[in-house]
DNA sequence: AACCTGCGCAACCGCCAGGGG
DNA sequence: ACCCCTGGCGGTTGCGCAGGT
């Protein structure tokens, strides 16, 4: 049986985001947090696909984000990580804080496989490139075995590893600024009505809930399209206009992002057209 | 200066898993 | 128990840009 398209594709957008696009979609997040994705769009007044807003917050939007090359202590924990998980991308991402899995995904492909076979290293397998030939191929067994071998040492590697990067702070690098999670979550307390931070850090996060984002939203180091909006863009854009559905704006025009979008629906609810609420 | 090539990255696509009705 | 819907994941593609010729 066909599977259901994620949305009707007549009069949806497809292509790269435009500013405005971005805007809207910001907003209507930082306000709204995103109920379900299917709506998303609709509510935020965007021709795109809900899968296609989720994509795009995750892998751009999200203020989360560090953005810039991986650094090098990053790069050999997704080399560990790739060792013991495979392609789990976001299960990677999700231990490097602020990168995507589609951004790992990407560094992997185009520079760490490549910097690996140049070593002599089957990126797949983790196993010298080199190896004594074969007769035949391996049994899978033995290649499980081997592999698993390898990777109780790179286990130990990446353990070793991790306590040096929690000593020495994970990724910094000169070219982009880490963001740590207190940059996130300006207090403990916002901190703690988030749940983990890690979680909203992990590629899988959907999005920070919320009254998170919310909190988020006054420490937070914007992503490049961000600046690029600039927050007083997003604080004096004229939202109700922009979303004249949605009564994003409060019919005042901009945001008061000092206060929980959520205060505005009475029993933390947020009723559009369902009772959709993260 | 013009053209070519390779690289980097954003975005799309299709499949899968989990949850709810 | 089954079906449907949604979110999430991994693979792939295509465009824009930079560097080389």
């Amino acid at each position: 049986m066909g599977r259901q398209p994620c949305c009707d594709k007549v009069g949806v957008k497809k292509g790269p985001w435009t500013a405005e696009e971005d805007q809207k979609l910001v907003g209507f997040l930082l306000t709204h947090g995103h109920c379900c994705w299917r709506v998303v769009p609709k509510l935020a007044g965007l021709l795109r696909c809900g899968k296609s807003c989720r994509l795009r917050w995750t892998n751009y939007l999200r203020p989360d984000l560090k953005r810039g090359l991986l650094s090098d202590d990053e790069e050999r924990l997704v080399i560990d990580l790739h060792a013991q998980l495979g392609n789990r991308w976001s299960k990677i991402a999700a231990q490097l804080p602020g990168r995507t899995d589609n951004e790992i995904k990407n560094h992997w492909n185009t520079h760490i496989r490549k910097k690996l076979v140049r070593m002599g290293i089957d990126p797949v397998t983790h196993l010298p490139l080199q190896e004594p030939p074969a007769p035949a191929p391996a049994p899978a067994e033995q290649q499980e075995q081997s592999h698993r071998q390898q990777e109780e040492l790179q286990l130990q590697e990446l353990q070793n590893g991790r306590e040096l990067i929690m000593q020495e702070g994970a990724g910094e690098d000169d070219i982009t600024p880490m963001i740590q999670p207190h940059e996130i979550m300006p207090t403990a307390a916002a901190a703690s009505n988030c749940g983990s931070v890690s979680s909203a850090h992990a590629g899988s996060a959907s999005v920070v809930s919320p009254s998170c984002s919310s909190s988020a939203v006054s420490g937070v180091e914007w992503p490049e399209p961000m600046y690029l909006l600039g927050m007083d863009g997003i604080m004096d854009a004229d939202w109700g206009s922009l979303f004249p559905d949605t009564g994003a704006g409060g019919g005042g025009g901009g945001f008061d992002l000092g206060v929980d979008p959520f205060d505005q629906y009475p029993g933390g609810g947020f009723d559009q057209e369902d009772d959709h609420r993260i």
